[in-house]
DNA sequence: AACTATTTATAAGA
DNA sequence: TTCTTATAAATAGTT
C-alpha cells in the first residue's frame, strides 16, 4: 500500500492562528464546537470546585446562548451586585433594595412558572433582525433604542406563545445540556433574536481557499 | 533498567471524575488553571469567531473573577436585556428604566474614562460583605433592579474616585491577563468581596488523603 | 454527524 | 509557587 499518498496532507487537527476566521461555514462549525467546549468546561469548573459560573456568548449571528451554574442569572446578578460591592458605606441600603427589587420580579417570573419555561417560551419569538448586529463593540447607549423596537415585537411574539413552540430550536440546548456533567444543576439557556444569518462582518467576500 | 519500578504510577496527566475535589489545595490549583483555561478558551472564541463573550466565575471563597470580550457589562447587559423580553407586559417600565440608569452609568463612566479604569477602581474597596454568600442558589433574580442598584452605589463610589486606589489586588488580573491573545480587546476584572475563607461548602473537614 | 491525527489543556510531581 | 512531564481532552481538517 504505497500507491498515490498524496491525500495524506492533513488528517487530524491542524494547528491555528487566533485570528478571526473568514470562511463562514468554518466559523459556524468552529463557533458550535468552541462554545459547546467553553460550557462543557464552565460545568466541569463548577463541579469540580464548587464554583459558580455563568458563560454568555452571543454569536455574530445574533443568536445568544448562556451556561450557568447554579444558573446563568444567579451568577450575574452576583456580578452585578459584587460590582458595587465596595460601595462600603451604603451595603445596607443596596442589600434592601435589592431584595426588594428581587421580590418584584421573582413575581413577575412566577407567572411563567420555571426559568427554563421563559427560557423555552423565549425562542418562540422570531423577532428582530439587523438590530443586534451593530453598535455593540462600543458601550452602545443607543443600542436600547432599538432594543426597545425588538421588545415589542418580540413581545407580541411571545404572547400568543408556545402553541407552535416545541416543533423547533429545543436541539441546540440539548446538545450544550449532553455535554454536561450529571451531578451539578446547570441551566442552560439560548435566545433566538432572529433566524437570519445577518451579519456586519466582511463574511461573505472571502476566498473559498480549498 | 528494570530496577524498582514503583515510583512510576503517575507522572503526567492523569483521568479525573468530574467530582467535587475535597482536598483544599488540589481545588486552589485546579481551580486556578481551570479558571485560565477558561478565560482563554473565551478570548479564542471571541477572536476567531467574532463572538461577544462574557465568563463571570466566583469561587467558594468569595473571589469573583470575569473575563469579558468586548467587556463585561456589554454582554451582560446585552444578555439581561435579552432575558427579560419576554417580561411581556412591563417592556415598557423596563425599557425606560434601562435607559435612565444606563445614561447614569454613562455619565459616571465618563468621570473615569473607560471601563477598565472602573474595574481598576473597583479593586480599591474590600466592602461587601456576607449578604451575598446567602440566597442566591434559587432562581431569585432582579437583573435588572439589581444593576440599578448597583449603578447607585458604584456612582456615589466613583464619585470619591481613584485616590486610595491602586495599592492592591492588581496581581490576579494581570496573570489572567496574561492568558488572553493579544489582538482583542478583551476586558478582565476581578473583584474582592472579602479576604476571609468564607465557604458554605464542607472544605475543611476533608481528609488530607495523600 | 463521525472520525482521527494532532494540538492543547492540565493532573501530578518536582 | 512556578516549572516540568506524561497523558487526557479538545478540536481542525476530512469524509
Amino acid at each position: 500500500m504505497e500507491t498515490h499518498k498524496e491525500k495524506k496532507t492533513s488528517l487530524g487537527r491542524q494547528r491555528i492562528e487566533i485570528k478571526k476566521i473568514e470562511k463562514k461555514s468554518q466559523l459556524q462549525v468552529t463557533f458550535s464546537k468552541r462554545r459547546s467546549g467553553i460550557f462543557r468546561k464552565a460545568g466541569e469548573l463548577s463541579v469540580l470546585c464548587g464554583a459558580r459560573v455563568a458563560v454568555i456568548v452571543s454569536s455574530p449571528a445574533g443568536k445568544v446562548f448562556a451556561f450557568g451554574s447554579p444558573s446563568v442569572d444567579a451568577v450575574v446578578d452576583r456580578f452585578l451586585a459584587g460590582n458595587t460591592s465596595w460601595g462600603d458605606s451604603d451595603a445596607e441600603l443596596f442589600d434592601g433594595d435589592v431584595r426588594r427589587l428581587r421580590d418584584e420580579h421573582a413575581k413577575v417570573a412566577t407567572e411563567l412558572e420555571t426559568e427554563e419555561e421563559i427560557d423555552k417560551a423565549a425562542r418562540g419569538g422570531g423577532g428582530g433582525g439587523s438590530w443586534w448586529e451593530q453598535n455593540l463593540d462600543g458601550l452602545g447607549l443607543s443600542e436600547l433604542e432599538q432594543y426597545k423596537a425588538a421588545l415589542e415585537v418580540l413581545k407580541s411574539k411571545v404572547m400568543r406563545r408556545a402553541d407552535e413552540m416545541g416543533q423547533m430550536a429545543t436541539a441546540e440546548a440539548e446538545e450544550a445540556a449532553g455535554h454536561l456533567p450529571s451531578p451539578g444543576n446547570f441551566l442552560i439557556a439560548d435566545h433566538y433574536f432572529s433566524g437570519i444569518e445577518q451579519n456586519s462582518f466582511d463574511f461573505d467576500n472571502f476566498d473559498y481557499n480549498y
